[in-house]
DNA sequence: CTATATTTGTAACGATCGATACAAATATGC
DNA sequence: GCATATTTGTATCGATCGTTACAAATATAG
């Protein structure tokens, strides 16, 4: 067994709670004085651990990406483009306006450090959003491949179109939006969503004007 | 005249310097060193002018959201609300990508800072871009009263729509996104433009809708 | 038991933070 | 000219930043 006195917290715990102090103040915004306080550690302990700030910061995103990336894989196991395009945005509303208080509204990849005075921070998480774009996008061109969507479609717009929708939600209920007011934003911007594989939808698809808002998908032929 | 030792530096050019800074690295990001020396002046002669770096931020803020409110007007004076929308988001896409160098990519009122330790400064980006969201609206309100909206069409969440996607635009922007994706983006926000009842501009925007005919009123009858 | 290994809490490190004291410099008013 | 008013540059303030030295505490290995 590992000699030594043993840890007297859990590290995954500790995660946790420098996740909210980070998601909540930012980067730069959260001080380590703020951090072990939360974590209920002090700094020797905390550098033992996780080495330093940025490393911890690291650490927490990477907790966090892992439960955003098993969203994003419920997400694409849809089986049609429209109910993936729905479960995402419908989960990242119910996500991003979540008030039980576990974790606060919005999203770490935002709140965590859009800009900073080093960009490493804000480049990282644009690099972590992009990855969950090209989830999206991956997606999308596979149903190309399975004839779900017209060749003609633009996958790679798709995906920026929703995660460009997902982006704003999330600074909408960091700004303190209801759970209400964010699924009216993703049903409208799920309303007419491109789903007839035979049509080019983003091009001309003003005028067809399927009655009412069509917020489930027409299984593919 | 005033008395005593003239100012050695212009207060407008100054505050455009402390904006690309603000902009770049955000609030907290932001260090009064950097700050003075982007501006060219000493500290002593930054406070006795602006204040102090929250005061600074906020006459920043005051001069970047003047610029922000003449684009609003320009937005909210076309003729349609199709119109509105498209000038709105396209005009979005275009300023948060801007590359001439002046300013940095994406918007202020974001990269100023999301999250912060203290909550002020977000607080006061949110409560700017609320008041933009507003604007949008009152003109969808009104185009309710004038008729061109049909009246189960919800002004607020249409306002909320586009916010949505200006924001969203603008955190793709400040990680590089180009002009060319924003416009697709802003193309199929604009394709899935929910107008509910006999609207003729939506499908036809290229046609220039109908030209010079409609006096537009900003302000109700 | 002793020796070794690791974590703990205390206390403080140098660097940088936002903000100023101060006197020289430069204008106006008389 | 002199008095007054304001800005300037230098030099620095106390507070806080992220980080660490150190020794007591607590585990295992023998």
């Amino acid at each position: 067994m590992r000699t030594g006195r043993p840890r007297s917290f859990c590290k995954e715990e500790a995660l946790d709670k420098a996740m909210t102090v980070f998601w909540r103040q930012g980067y730069e915004g959260a001080s380590m004085a703020d951090l072990t306080r939360a974590m209920g550690i002090n700094p020797p302990s905390l550098y033992a651990c996780f080495g330093s700030k940025e490393d911890l910061f690291k650490a927490v995103l990477e907790r966090y990406d892992q439960r955003r990336n098993n969203f994003m894989e419920s997400v694409v196991a849809a089986s049609t483009v429209a109910q993936v395009a729905e479960t995402f945005l419908m989960g990242v509303a119910a996500f991003a306006s979540d008030t039980s208080g576990k974790t606060p509204p919005g999203c770490l990849m935002l709140q965590g450090g859009l800009s900073c005075g080093d960009t490493t921070i804000p480049d990282t998480l644009a690099r972590h959003r992009a990855e969950k774009e090209a989830i999206l996008r991956n997606r999308f061109e596979q149903a190309k491949k399975e004839g779900e969507l017209a060749r003609d479609v633009d996958a790679a717009s798709l995906a920026r179109y929703l995660m460009v929708m997902s982006n704003g939600i999330c600074v909408q209920a960091a700004a303190g939006a209801t759970l209400k007011e964010l699924r009216e934003v993703a049903a409208i911007a799920l309303s007419n969503w491109p789903v007839k594989d035979a049509d080019p939808m983003v091009a001309n698809k003003s005028e067809k004007a399927s009655a009412g808002s069509r917020l489930v998908a027409v299984r593919p032929a």
